[in-house]
DNA sequence: ACGCAAATTTGCGCGCACGCAGTTTTCTCC
DNA sequence: GGAGAAAACTGCGTGCGCGCAAATTTGCGT
């Protein structure tokens, strides 16, 4: 399940992507982004520009990708993995919760460069949709086969949800910036993140109990 | 409240819009969407390509907006429209199945060149976007003001559910299609469109009465 | 080990989106 | 009605996304 197609060419594929990621990282920090052009990335990753675009479809991307990579993977696994002993709502909410306050990783200065230039930050916003599918595929997964849209659509809310969570902490967190303090106050994020998902929970609960009812049936 | 800013400006631009949407449809109907450059419909419309841009951010934009013009504000406005004497949630969906089922306004042959054309299709969706801040702004009208969050959740999870209708009503639109059928299976929009939305009603209902109890407290 | 099939990489070319700076048009105020 | 300010239009240059087809690499059966 790792490793489904075979071996060498996939893992060749990964290292590739992966060294695309690291390169167009480590050169935006270095020269700042616009002065990273799609060559350059490709170069230091050893492979011609026109591969680069086959891996990723905008120069921000590659960039972004190396703060975002596998978030939707784990998304999906944190709620399958709450799935059992608490409602669907807490699953969901408190997954994501875990999955984007954890987004730390890669180092302060990465998330800076994001959070400071804009055509960054919108880049690193519309990741968020990468989360829709699995976690489409986890809410149906609990809910059983009802109604096939149903999953979709609370898992497109919640998504959409997630996108405006991140827009206003990214909006608080240039005025902070500008204002003179140092790095991203990122211990609000988690109280965001349950704010704007709190809308969401009646429509949550309700499927959860349809579906009850339904099974029970 | 029509026309704000001043007369001959703004009334010029509306012309140099609707002139650019109007030769994009058309041209692309003689042609196919293909055979269309941006310099062509620049050209047809009397400005410099890069007028265009200042316009239109991408090629297919202006083709779709000849389908989709205005479309947000009126979706706010019937919103609103419906706003006294019915439920929050009836007031949204039915505003927005009246305004999506009411938009075959252009004929057969532009939906038909829409929905046959995956860039189009793409753009045509993307358009669905557009309706999130008027009904952002609709729904906080009716809620008062509560919680800043909810509005913006709500109409964004009503966003995407009109996205998601969208998208496999035009699957299903390209199977008949190429199955031999003729034009758009449009009668099922309005169902399609309501089952999408239903998920939906606990958390729009929720949000209706906290806002009562908040405005009676 | 070898060769065939499939997948991936690469070079090339085209059109496009957009920043920038100069020009032209429209607005405003006297 | 005329002068200055504001806004819109335009030409130019750059980098980019991607379709296409040839070349290269990888997988697999024998």
């Amino acid at each position: 399940m790792t490793a489904r197609r075979t071996g060498l060419r996939e893992q060749k594929k990964q290292a590739t992507r992966e060294a695309l990621r690291a390169a167009a990282l480590r050169l935006a920090l270095e020269r700042g982004p616009d002065n990273v052009r799609v060559d350059d990335i490709a170069e230091a990753a050893g492979v011609s520009p026109r591969t680069y675009n086959n891996y990723f479809s905008s120069r921000e991307q590659a960039i972004v990708a190396a703060v975002t990579s596998e978030r939707e993977a784990r998304v999906a696994a944190a709620v399958a993995g709450r799935s059992d002993g608490a409602g669907l709502a807490d699953a969901v909410i408190e997954a994501i919760v875990d999955q984007y306050t954890a987004a730390a990783a890669p180092g302060p200065d990465a998330l800076l460069l994001i959070t400071t230039r804009p055509a960054l930050r919108d880049a690193f916003v519309d990741t968020t949709a990468a989360i829709e599918h699995p976690l489409t595929e986890a809410i149906a997964e609990r809910l059983g086969d009802g109604d096939p849209h149903t999953a979709r659509v609370l898992a497109a809310s919640v998504t959409a949800a997630v996108r405006i969570a991140l827009e206003r902490w990214l909006h608080a967190t240039v005025s902070t910036v500008t204002a003179g303090g140092l790095v991203v106050p990122s211990g609000s994020l988690a109280d965001l993140l349950r704010a704007v998902l709190a809308p969401l929970r009646p429509a949550l609960d309700a499927a959860e109990h349809r579906a009850r009812r339904h099974r029970e049936r």
